[in-house]
DNA sequence: CAAAAAGTGTAGCTATTGCTACATTTAACA
DNA sequence: TGTTAAATGTAGCAATAGCTACACTTTTTG
């Protein structure tokens, strides 16, 4: 034990709520981790498929700044997941529950953009920061963003 | 490559713009994890330093849910990286520089927080957001919620 | 003051997410 | 059409961050 603050401070007073709460709330945290790339690799996969017809592992590796070889490992993932489907050498595609996780993604990440250019952030630095932002942003604080839009959209 | 859509899909046009500004985005993101993890060690020792006097790895063990040895293997990594010292059996303190950080660190906690609660998020979902937002919150967005608060104060 | 309890530290395992290097398949083109 | 280039896939390595199990100090306490 710590013998420079003595036996008074081990006792530290019964703060055990504090803590459990503290401690809930950082494994939530760190265990966001996993699902976030999974939502980004969706999110950018559905884009890519509206926009070329295809989604390619290379396109995916190039977009995200990764190699093609970490790229083709998560997308390995995804399909383990249920999320996207697809056969060797012929493109990725999104399962319907792929698609469904893409649009709650894309439209979680507009209203998450807005709300920070509508709080005066720069266009740039919305974008930028949004794309980490997103992903630990709760049910409660996406009301409380939509609501916040509505009524300032109505001033 | 894919034969699907044909050799048509493969040029996509000249958008590589796009793509590094993504790429450069999702790099920063990902990379700006393992820091993460650090600021919320400093931030916590430092507040356990104020609070008790003393900051044990069994402490910040408990507070952030995690194994005792976990703990230490960050608070060596820390030392490594010269934010925190102390000696075996001796406890864990700040350097210089790690209070610095965690000074940072706090009043960026302080500022998501309150813009959260301005934004209308309940009290408990701001605490519990803030803790995963705080980090992918840049500067430039840093410098909008202060104003944002502040015109909103003033009103 | 000796035994028990608590805290600290180390070793070794797993999973994730990156990478490079190499092998294989497909598409483009001379 | 057959060669080359591009894309794809696989294997193996590294770092991070978690865990359990075991060993070792330090403090508490009977």
């Amino acid at each position: 034990m710590l013998p420079t603050a003595k036996k008074k401070a081990a006792q530290v007073a019964v703060k055990l709520p504090a803590e459990l709460t503290q401690a809930r709330r950082f494994g939530k945290t760190r265990s966001a981790q996993s699902g976030a790339l999974l939502e980004d690799y969706v999110e950018l996969i559905d884009d890519l498929l509206t926009t070329n017809g295809e989604a390619r592992p290379t396109d995916v590796a190039r977009r995200f700044g990764v190699s093609h070889a970490t790229a083709i490992k998560t997308i390995v993932r995804l399909k383990r997941e249920g999320l996207a489907t697809g056969r060797p050498y012929r493109g990725v595609f999104l399962t319907p529950e792929g698609q469904k996780l893409a649009a709650r993604v894309r439209a979680r990440h507009r209203l998450v953009v807005d709300v920070l250019l509508a709080l005066g952030v720069p266009a740039e630095a919305a974008e930028a920061d949004a794309e980490g932002i997103e992903h630990h942003v709760s049910e409660a604080s996406l009301r409380a963003f939509a609501q916040f839009l509505a009524s300032r959209g109505q001033s």
